[in-house]
Order: C-alpha cells, then structure tokens, then sequence
DNA sequence: GATGAATGAGATTTCATTCAT
DNA sequence: AATGAATGAAATCTCATTCAT
C-alpha cells in the first residue's frame, strides 16, 4: 500500500532491495519516534543493519526519507477517511477524529510534519480534507455538529491533538482522548446533551507532573549538553 | 522578583553583571522566538553585546539559559493567575485560560519546555497550578463548568493551545483563540446556551494550506535539509 | 590494433563481452571529457549501458578504465607521427604538432594523464617520441627549425599547448593555435622571416576574463565549493 | 602586505588568531602544493597545529581558504608588475613574464585558480593586467616585440607556462624557463637576431620520462585507489 | 557473465563548551 | 571579569569497490 515515491512510477525494486527499503522505513520510524527528527541517519541505519550508504541509495536525502514516512502517514490518513466516510449517519466525523488522533499517537515525532506544508503525498491529505469537510456537513445535517462549526475548525481539532500528543506521550499516552472528547463537546449544537458522563477519564495530577520527564521530548536540545 | 537561578540563591551580582545578565535573557529570548531553541549561542552573544564566555559565566550551559527564561515564564503565568484570583465571579478561570494563551502565543518556541518538567522556579509552577485548581473550583460553583471536569483538564487546555501555536503562529496567529473558545464551550454545563455566535473567527482554508509554510516552523528540521 | 591492457595479451573475449567493452570506453570517454576525471564510476556504467559489475568486470579499478583511454590516446598520437613521417620535406614535424594540439584538445580532461607515467601503452607512446625526433631532424637539416633546439623542446611545445587547452577550453577552445603559432615562430631560424602576419587571430579581451567561468573546469574542485 | 579577505574592511585579529591564521594559511599553501587542491581540511588544520574548528573560524568555506591564498598570489603577481613598470626602456615585459614564471612555480597546485575567474583580488587581477599592456606597448615601441602581438598574446604566455609547470614540477623544476625562451622568442620582431644561443638548457630525455612519477600529480585521482 | 544493491571510509561543515589573553 | 579564539565530536552526504542474486 505503502507507494515508493510521492512521485515516480519507476521500476520495482529487487527483492532484498526492498526488504532493506522497508526495514529503513521501519527503523527510521521508531528512531524518530525514539529520539526525535534530529535523530542522526547512522542510527537509523545501525537499528536497520544496513550501511549509510544504503539509507542513501534509496533516499536521496534525510528529508527524502523524512516525508517518504509523512507520505506514508497521510495515505493511512486518507484510508481511515475513506473507511469513515462509508457511513451517512453523520457519525463518521467523530469516527475520523478518533482514528486521526490514534495515527498521530502512533507516529508522534511526525507531528508537525504531517501538517504542515509538504509535497508529501500531497494529493492524499488534500483529498483527506475534501472527505473531511464532505463528514462535517453530513454531521451537521444530522444536528450532530452546531452550524457555525467549519471545515477549518476539523483542522484545529487535529493540531490541538498533536499538541496534547507531543506534550503527553511519555505521561499519559491517553491523554489526547480525554481532550478530544472535550473539544468535540464544545461543537455540539446546544439541543444536545452535553451532560452525559464523560466517558474519558482524566488525567491524574501526578501523570501532569511527570509530562517531560522521559528523554525523547528534550531531543531537540540533546546537542546543547555536554558531551564529556 | 526574578532569581538568579531556580537553585541557588547566592549572592548579589555586581552592577555591570546584573546588567549583561538581563541583556543576554533579553537577546536570548528574541532569538530563541526568531529561530527556535536550534539558535546558536553564539548569535545570542552577539546580540546580547558580550563575548560567549560571559554568557558562559552567567549560565553554565545553554540549557541553564532556557531554563532561566522558562521560569520567567513561569513566573509570568504565576503572575496571570495571582490577578485571576481577585476575580471571585467564576469567570478568573476563562481570563486566566485566555492570558495563558495569549503569553505562550508571545514565548512560542519555548512552548513545550514550559510545561516539561525542569526545576526551573518549579514553585512558581507549582503555586499557579494550585490557584488554577482554586480558579476551577469556583467557576464550577457558579456553574460555569461542568462539575465533572477535573484540574488536569485545565492541563489539556493550555497543551493543546500550545499545539495550535506551534502549529499555526505564522500562517495564523490567533487561531489559538477560536480553538480555545471550542474547547472551553465543551467544558459549560448542558444548560449552558451553546448556541451562541461564537465570537472569534474561523481560520480560512487558505491559511490552513499554508501552515509550515514559513522557515521559522521548519527550525527545528533544518540541519535536516538537502542543500543539492 | 587496440590491445586489452597496457601489460596482458590474455585470450579473446566473448563477442557480447567485447561490445560492452568498447561500450564502457566510449562512454567514458565522453564523460571525462564532460564531467572531468572525478565524474563517476555510476555515470559511466549508466551511460554505457551496463552495471558498474560488469565495468569493473573489464576494468580492475577506475585508474585502469583511464588508463585505457590514456592508451588509446597514445595510440591516436602514434598514428599521427606514422602519417607525419611519411613527409620528407621537413614539413612533418609542425603537421605532427598540430595534429597533437587537435587531439589534446578533443580528450581535454587527460590532459595530464597522456604525458604522465604510466604503463598504458608505453611502447607506443616511446615510439611516439622517436618519430618526433626523426621529424625534428629532419625539419633542422631543411632549416626550418633552429639547430639548438632539441627533441625535449618538443615536449615543451605539447605540455605547454595542453596547459592552454586547460585554461582555455570553454572560453576560447582555438586558443591553443595561435599560442602554437607564436611558439613555433620561436623555434625558427634567425634568417626565417618571422614577421608575416601571424594566421591565427588572437584572443578578444573578454575570453580572457572569461575563462574559468564555466563549470566544467571547475569540476576538479566542485567538491570544495560551499552550498549555503 | 597579505589583506585578510578581498572585501572586509574588519577589525584586527587578536594577535593569536593572525598567528594561527598565518599558520593556516602556511599549512594550506603547502599541502596544496603537495597533495593538490583536493587535499582534506583536516590534513591543513593537522600540519597547521590547529582543530579544524579554528580553521572554519577563520575561512567560511574550504573555497574560502583557496580564494584567500589565490588572492595572495594575485598581488604578489601585481607587486612584481609595479616593480616591472619601473623600467621604460621595454624590458619590463619580459623580467615580469620571468616574475610570472617564478611565482607560478612556487604555487602550482593553484595553476588553474590564478588565472580562472574569481573574486579573490579581482582588483589586483584587473590592475595586473592594465599594467601588463602597458608593458607590452613599451616593449613593442622598443621593437622588442613584433607589432601584431596582443595583450591576450601575454595570456597565453602564462598559461602556457603554467601548463609546463604543471606537467613537469617534479621531474624538471625549471623546464619553464627553457620553455618560456623559446616562446619570448617567437614574439620578437623579424629583424631581432633570434639566433643567439638559447641561455636556458634543454631538458634531458630522462627528465621527459620521469614526468609525471611523483604521488602529487596523481592527486586527482587518489580517490580511485582502493582503501584497504 | 551481468547486474546493481550494499558497503563504509572520508569529505565538509556546525556548534556547545573551554580557556588563554 | 570579560572576551572571543580554539576545540573536536558529530552530522549529512559521496563514491570506488565488492558481492549476492
């Protein structure tokens, strides 16, 4: 499923060649999950057994590999829309929300990148957002969504995920549901029942006070501590 | 008010001291908002107007200097909150909530590291927290949030304003304040009046399609990218 | 005529083996020539149409591949002097240098190489020198050229000419004649009438500060250029 | 006399930074000559006694350090045709072209540079010229130079040299000279003696045959040698 | 025999931190 | 006390050569 380039048709790979493919994406995936973008490209090819000039023969640069692995994420992106949007009963909306908010768990160290703008697969996460508006009028129709709620507003329902994701994948992994249950309160129209039990429990204050602990979040200064 | 360390106490700089202390924080900050934490210590220096080495004097490592400005960050929060509590309505909490944003919108760059745990005038942290939960308290009492809403929940709040920052800060300045007024719409009890016009506007798609566009939201990836 | 290397007679290749020989030569030829001899293993095979396996098949090393050439070279240069020396007049010995500036010009990039040590077709390029010096005899007993010059000066007249083709090859690629024409007035004889129009034109002011514009000359040092 | 960069202005070094930047610049100026311009940095900055570290401090780019000491070259080269116009009875010419000689002997290794386009010294460049056409007009109102030789002739001279320099540094250090005589010869007027015995000797066969033995030539093409 | 995927040493450049002046 | 020069590990990327398919 996983398409080689965002771009070229080509060729196929020969078999060990593609089993190295893959393993690169994979180790690449969980180093950069591990230890953030700025991981370096040796230990994505030590943890992939193969040598840098491999990781190299198939992907011209580190950012090649980079948003070769968002393309991959924004294809899965667009099947969970794709999957979501087979439902007209205006619940694929919050269905989609859910399975984003999961992707994204997964591959937190993307976070960013998936959004923001890139040729990555491009088309797909275009399409990803015409089904998405395409579930917001239909949840809006069932008087599941408030009318003044827009297409954008999905957007910010995504990114503010990313955020809790980033902030809280060490401490509370679940965090992000929490919250979404709470913004996706808030764009109910005010008919609906917004006083049910939550059904997310929330965080714990010591699961608040540990948010930052683990290593992987501090990736980003790892280079401003000393090295002796 | 502002410490010299979250440490230690130690005693008073001389004059011309305190002076270079305050003018690197003070370039430190700038730069740091200009180019992400990746900036070199060298440029803030510069702007500073003093060698590395008195840098290097005030704050034993680059991280010392962040964490320094994270608390005084910190201490501005602490701060927000202190006025907050002289509003006894129930409504300090929604004002608190806003000036967080609005002050992690003015430190973006910083965002993650202010909630991240570092012992950086960690008690300021902590008291803001505690009139936080106060602050809920009694906006819960006047029935202005769902009772079963916890203080962590204000946690997810603040991480996820962050998210729409980070996200958004220079294709959308303040989108952060439409997402807030969802996500704080989905925290009022259900008799609430949802329904009403809400009041920040929706961010256009086109300002969703040019989210990362800018360099200063790639700073963190940059050393990652080709030079062909 | 073209022997296999420089040293080993060895047994015939297989028909297809031989096409891909000639194949690899060919291309590499026409890449040095447009690249330099830093151009690639890669380009090469690609351009042959095979796999560098089956370059470094045929060729132990990228040294031997040009030294092949540099072989070949000399033979073309051999055959020059054969063909000179069937002159009898005196004239063959200005025909031969011109010959030799041509065909340093068409393998600009081996430059060097031709006259450097090495074993590639060493006997042909010895045999290349004793024609020369035949040639140079003979244009001495017709006076054409002066007594004191010697079989050396002749190298000095070829290494000299490679060094313009050098310089010049993008910006003025006929450089080269009117440098030798000014060279060879030199070698004649006081009595000769040196002052009759110089034939070649020479170059304009802006070839000159032209030269070294281009990338191809650059190539040599491409690796040393900065990419900001 | 040595500027420290063709453009700046700039404040003075400290005195151990224009120590070690003179040692840099030595170390550079050596290695070059040893190992050609594709010699590593940090075989420079290891004979220079300094980190490479200190080395980019003071030269942005390995491009940089190579423009710097080509600059250098430049003015030495319009130094020596300052001292050069000194002279008005024509003879300038043809002590400077020597100067030339001598010069580019001391440098080869950046033969190419000197005379390719670049803005290190352009300025000193373009002035060399001017004053070499001033000198080639003096000589030719001498009638010591034939009347249809051009300034862009004095280009070729150099080049030409530099050619022979280039071949021959290691097998025959002076073999310019012999060459440069024979081609100052062939500019001189008809009625001039060019009979004279030629000052320079010739190069043995010997030397012919060694050209070209010694590692440095070599130095392009080190990298296609096997490494273990 | 042919292929091209894999290798890994080495090249240039950056930057947090130390230390001589 | 202040300065900024020096350090050197580490990062990205290239390419001649080897070897499994």
């Amino acid at each position: 499923m996983t398409s080689r380039t965002a771009t070229a048709p080509a060729k196929p790979l020969r078999r060990d060649a593609a089993t190295n493919r893959e393993r690169i994406l994979e180790a690449a995936s969980q180093v950069f999950v591990a230890h953030g973008l700025d991981a370096g490209v040796d230990e994505i090819a030590r943890k992939a057994g193969v040598g840098v000039g491999t990781l190299y023969r198939r992907f011209a640069t580190k950012q090649a590999l980079i948003d070769e692995l968002v393309g991959t994420i924004r294809l899965e992106l667009l099947a969970l829309a794709r999957e979501a949007a087979t439902h007209d009963d205006g619940t694929g909306l919050e269905q989609l929300l859910r399975g984003v908010g999961t992707v994204q768990a997964r591959h937190s160290g993307f976070l960013g990148r998936i959004w923001h703008h890139s040729d990555a697969e491009l088309g797909a996460l275009t399409e990803f957002r015409r089904l998405l508006r395409s579930l917001l009028r239909q949840a809006q129709e069932q008087h599941l969504v408030r009318p003044d709620v827009t297409a954008t507003d999905m957007s910010l329902v995504m990114w503010s995920t990313a955020g809790i994701i980033e902030t809280t994948q060490d401490a509370a992994p679940d965090a992000w549901r929490r919250h979404q249950e709470l913004l996706l309160a808030g764009l109910r129209p005010s008919g609906t029942d917004t006083a049910h039990r939550l059904a997310e429990r929330p965080l714990t204050e010591a699961q608040v006070r540990r948010v930052g602990t683990a290593a992987t979040a501090q990736s980003a200064i790892r280079k401003a501590t000393p090295q002796t």
